[in-house]
RNA sequence: GCCUCGGUAGCUCAGUGGUAGAGCAUCCGGCUGUUAACCGGACGGUCGUUGGUUCAAAUCCAACCCGGGGCGCCA
């Protein structure tokens, strides 16, 4: 039987004593007769100090055998280092090789996106994907607290369908003994059947659009929490659905500081995030918000900022290329890093700068009637520090569920809450129609089969009532809170188009 | 489906018509405290594929394959 050993997280408390490790090596150093080992065990990362007059042969040899990620079990002191991240570092007394690694291809250094996709399951190693499961895994927690403290319970909608819910998306077709199914892309109806059991409810599964996406904002399997609650209307919706991400995001500020440091997240600008109300427009005052005046010299002055931005920028990198010739080699690393940074920002201001007058047009000339484009949606968050709730949109946008409101029957009781810094639309619901009649025409007119509708109908013919619902997309929740450049880094196994191994 | 950018050493990239390059990784040697350690050396290439232009193609042209980003759609 093996030693008991200690988590790395948990050495800042054991200074002084002597404690055994379990891990893998995460990066090495050498000197003469002394090695240094980062030892990472998903706990946390701590420096092992080996030194050769102070451990056995067999102890000195493993130290100098261990190759990037091969296994380790250290016996040594935990000893105060205020230059180590942590505080503390481990001064061996006896090492073992558990097993040695073969040359392992995530070096340290920059890799680019298809090299990482196709060795996920070991960049899921690296310091930055740890932090963001560990923040993915706060948020799925904080998501249940909120709910179970508030007396809702967690049911499952079946993944496996007969219909289309909304008739509009794409879906995974598969063969379901001899008849046709899909994957679900959303458990919303059944939900609501469970929420005339329960009251109030909330589902959490997986998600499967067919959509052929090609951008960072889409996945073709992903997360979502679906909360179902009877006797709400779209009012009382949308303080559940603001009382959910407040919570998200001070319980990910207040347990994820590490994580989120590693991310290099700017957490003030998720500071606004944890004071409501969030801001509430209707879809009318939205539409108003992005012809308006003010918005196209917004958008003027963030053009100008990156021009700014962009002559800084290459000025930067000429002087710098100018002193590359009689630069000493760590300094040329050090430049050719910085070109790396700067080369990168300076195609995304370009990016920006293309699209920028495109937003600004399609701003100006937007009509009341349409759906928000991608680039409508992160123009008007741009007004705001905080998540804001989008209502009332036009019926003819919207799925055929929504209650019509009562005040103005073009509209429907339908809500979107976008998120700031332009990670867009991460909730989606509203209120849902209770009237039989209304849902067989909506059913109808939107050319969808009745008789995959009959048991939703019954929710209608048995104590319907008033009763409202929201999506809630996972890892666009986890991607705002990082401050991720692609929701693929949220999800351990991203699915995407092209993508499905490993 | 459309638009756009890219594919050069294991990795990240430079190389715009004239003998294929750098840093890192790997291996060897050096250095008692390193933090992406550093210093010296070695190893490492059908320049995505096919065809064309040319005395000469990584470089120019065409088609195709693969990937990034954007639009539409949406969480």
């Amino acid at each position: 039987m093996s030693a008991p050993h200690r988590p790395i997280s948990a050495l800042a408390e054991q200074v002084g004593q002597t404690v055994t490790l379990k891990g893998w090596v995460y990066n090495t150093r050498y000197g003469k007769g002394l090695a240094f080992v980062e030892v990472r065990d998903g706990s946390g990362i701590v420096q092992v100090v080996v030194s050769e007059e102070e451990v056995s042969a067999e102890a000195w040899r493993a130290a100098q055998d261990a190759t990037q990620e091969s296994a380790l079990e250290v016996v040594g002191t935990v000893v105060e280092d205020k230059r180590q991240t942590g505080g503390v570092e481990v001064r061996a007394t006896d090492v073992t090789l558990v097993s040695l690694a073969e040359p392992y291809p995530i070096t340290p250094k920059e890799h680019g996106v298809e090299f990482l996709m196709d060795r996920r399951h070991l960049w899921l190693r690296s310091r930055r994907q740890w932090a963001i499961a560990r923040v993915r895994n706060r948020i799925i927690m904080s998501i249940h607290a909120y709910f179970q403290e508030d007396g809702f319970i967690q049911m499952d909608a079946p993944i496996l369908t007969g219909n289309a819910v909304e008739g509009t998306s794409t879906l995974f077709e598969l063969d379901y003994f001899d008849e046709p199914a899909y994957l679900t892309q959303s458990g919303q109806l059944h939900g609501e059947a469970m929420a005339m059991a329960h009251g109030k409810i909330y589902t959490f599964g997986p998600t499967f659009r067919a959509e052929k996406s090609k951008t960072r904002r889409h996945l073709t399997e992903f997360w979502m929490i679906e909360p179902e609650m009877a006797f709400h209307d779209l009012a009382m919706n949308m303080e559940v659905a603001e009382g959910l991400l407040q919570r998200i995001v001070r319980d990910a500020l207040a347990d994820c500081a590490d994580e989120l440091e590693i991310l290099e997240r700017d957490t003030s600008a998720l500071e606004a995030s944890t004071a409501t109300p969030y801001p509430r427009l209707s879809y009318s005052e939205a539409v108003e918000l992005l012809t308006s005046e003010k918005t196209q010299e917004m958008l003027r002055a963030e053009e100008a900022d990156r021009q700014r931005e962009k002559a800084e920028l290459e000025e930067e990198r000429d002087a710098n290329a100018a002193r590359y010739g009689q630069a000493k080699k760590g300094e040329k690393r050090r430049i050719d890093a910085r070109r790396i940074e700067i080369d990168k920002r300076l195609a995304q201001i370009e990016e920006d700068l293309r699209n920028l007058p495109r937003w600004m047009e399609s701003a100006a000339s937007f009509e009341w009637g349409a759906d928000f484009g991608g680039s409508d949606e992160t123009v008007l968050t741009r007004h705001f520090d905080r998540p804001i709730i989008v209502h009332r949109y036009p019926a003819a946008v919207k799925a055929f569920y929504m209650k019509r409101d009562p005040e103005d029957d073009r509209l429907a009781l339908g809500m979107d809450v976008l998120a700031p810094e332009g990670y867009g639309e991460i909730i989606g619901g509203g209120e849902r129609a209770t009237d039989l009649e209304f849902l067989r025409e909506q059913v109808e007119a939107h050319g969808l089969p009745e008789s995959a509708f009959d048991w939703y109908f019954d929710l209608r013919r048995y104590g319907s009532v008033p009763h409202a619902g929201f999506g809630l997309g996972l890892e666009r929740t986890i991607s705002w809170v990082c401050g991720l450049q692609h929701l693929r880094e949220a999800i351990p196994f991203p699915r995407l188009i092209g993508r499905l191994h490993p």
